[in-house]
DNA sequence: GATTTACTTGACTAAATGGTCTAGTATGAG
DNA sequence: CTCATACTAGACCATTTAGTCAAGTAAATC
């Protein structure tokens, strides 16, 4: 009974993104609305506060952008370091196109985000961990099968998985500080030195 | 003529304070002015805006904080792998300090901050990315010094330090999203793993 | 000690912002 | 078709906040 809405995806959309490209403190409630192209009476009736529509928010992120993209660029069609080297390849490029577009670097909305509402919403930095967590899984599962291929030495594939996603998280940070993709163009040799192997030239021709 | 002040001084040792611990954009000048017990009309005698005020807290940040520990943890006088091991070991034992007194970990103001003003003032953004470039020289100056030992293979040690910061501001960032000390406790054994040697056990008596 | 000038004070303004409320509207179920 | 109900609209209010200002105060220099 009652009508249906697409109100909450529209604005998790909108908060996604803005917070994204600016921060979470400086989106204001009525900007959120203004981008979604939604009254702020509809906020309030689908979201109590900013934060419980951040919670959301980042889940949306994950099930729209992220898990897409990283199911693409980790099949296990690809070999273990191909499969880095997609990630990796991949995130540079999305990097340049949006530098391209707006002129400007973001990063990853699960660092900046996260560091900035860490001390204010812990229930949304805890959702934040939990993707970084999922982000790690993939890492994981390609190091395994890369120690069971003998590209790489059997170090616990756990253990370097948090590193090298702790790597290129900190890069994606750094470039958006400097505002530059240098960072970003160094990671294919750092994550090899870090997992002890050479990460394979990018093929140019990958599109996902 | 007229009277000397330290307002200044007070209201840079309170925006890095307060910034660091919650977010740049959540600090209001009001907030700057209670903690350094200063009134307004003092703030804007000798600022303009937060911004200008944010670009003296990070150099104070760097004069008060940051330089002298460096200098102690990067001494010459100790083995290149011995300064890593103080850096490190530093790193966690304050933060564990903190988190000891305040129930909560920071992490790192320059990454913390940083992001979240990358895109909103872009001058002070321009200074983390210099500060972040005078961290970077203790390591690769280390990292020199390892090379020449015979302690680690030659490599390129600006790259490698470029990787081990990138590295360590990460897994500060993860400390302070998570709340947890447990990425700081890692870095030993990572860092281990990035430079290909192993680094120190933490000498316990140490106090920087 | 006089004087000049840098600094301090705190009340004031205007704008932005989070949040509320009531009247109205569309739509799914019977 | 109609009715119950989830949703929408947008004016409205109370606070917070950045920034101003004019009058007052302290100290460095002569």
């Amino acid at each position: 009974m009652g009508r249906t809405s697409d109100t909450p995806k529209k604005l998790q959309a909108a908060l996604c993104e803005l917070m994204w490209q600016q921060s979470y403190g400086r989106v204001t409630i009525d900007a959120i609305c203004k981008h979604a192209g939604v009254k702020k009476g509809s906020f309030y009736h689908a979201y109590p506060d900013k934060a419980a529509l951040a919670l959301e928010a980042f889940e949306y992120f994950w099930r729209a952008h992220s898990r897409p993209w990283m199911d693409g660029a980790f099949s296990p069609s690809s070999d273990p370091l191909t499969r880095l080297s997609n990630w990796l390849a991949g995130r540079l490029e999305k990097t340049l196109e949006c530098k391209e577009l707006h002129g400007k670097i973001y990063g990853c909305p699960l660092y900046s985000v996260g560091t900035e509402i860490s001390t204010l919403e812990p229930v949304v930095a805890e959702k934040v961990t939990e993707l970084l967590r999922r982000y790690r899984r993939y890492l994981a599962s390609t190091l395994r099968d890369a120690v069971a291929d003998g590209l790489i030495k059997p170090d616990d594939p756990d253990e370097v998985a948090r590193d090298v996603l702790t790597l290129v998280e900190g890069a994606l940070t750094q470039a958006r500080i400097s505002n530059s993709a240098d960072p970003l163009r160094r990671l294919p040799s750092s994550v090899g030195r870090l997992i002890g192997a050479t990460i394979p030239e990018a093929s140019k021709t990958l599109t996902l």
